[in-house]
DNA sequence: GCCAACGTTGGC
DNA sequence: GCCAACGTTGGC
């Protein structure tokens, strides 16, 4: 099993409309980078659920709910999306000063590459994030 | 609001 | 194929 973690600005895209809806289809990627890590997905891959800009905090845990299919309406540009299921609310959001200042987190891509909206963190990146926030 | 980091575009 | 110009993202 993977796990990774994928942002969304909640004016866009909120984990509260998430939630509400149950079910996401995570499209809207226009990054190879990320794309890759799309296609590298797989039913039941957790996923850390981030708020950027406002927030600047990983919200809940998400599952990956199919494997990863061409974007209806862009299948000729080859962008790819999965469906996504909430799994569980945070009580208290992991926010990103709390993940620089922790020695397991500080070095994880969120931190390095903060542009990229995609990407993958280690299952020991995963556990430590949960437990700081749920 | 500013700026750093990064991606994309287009001229040469 | 290089690089300048420009656009976007996201932290501060």
């Amino acid at each position: 099993m993977n796990y990774w973690l994928v942002k969304s600005e909640p004016d866009t895209y909120s984990w509260e409309l998430f939630l509400k809806e149950g079910k996401a289809v995570w499209d809207g990627v226009r990054n190879y980078q990320a794309r890759n890590f799309i296609k590298e997905m797989k039913t039941g891959d957790k996923v850390l659920f981030y708020h950027s800009n406002k927030q600047k905090a990983v919200v809940g845990t998400a599952q990956v709910a199919s494997m990863p299919y061409l974007e209806p309406g862009a299948e000729k540009d080859g962008w790819m999306v999965a469906d996504m299921i909430p799994l569980q609310s945070f009580s208290k959001p992991v926010t990103l000063v709390q993940i620089k200042s922790d020695n397991l987190l500080k070095n994880i891509l969120l931190v390095r590459q903060s542009r990229l909206s995609v990407m993958p963190v280690s299952s020991d990146a995963y556990k430590m994030i949960c437990k700081l926030g749920l």
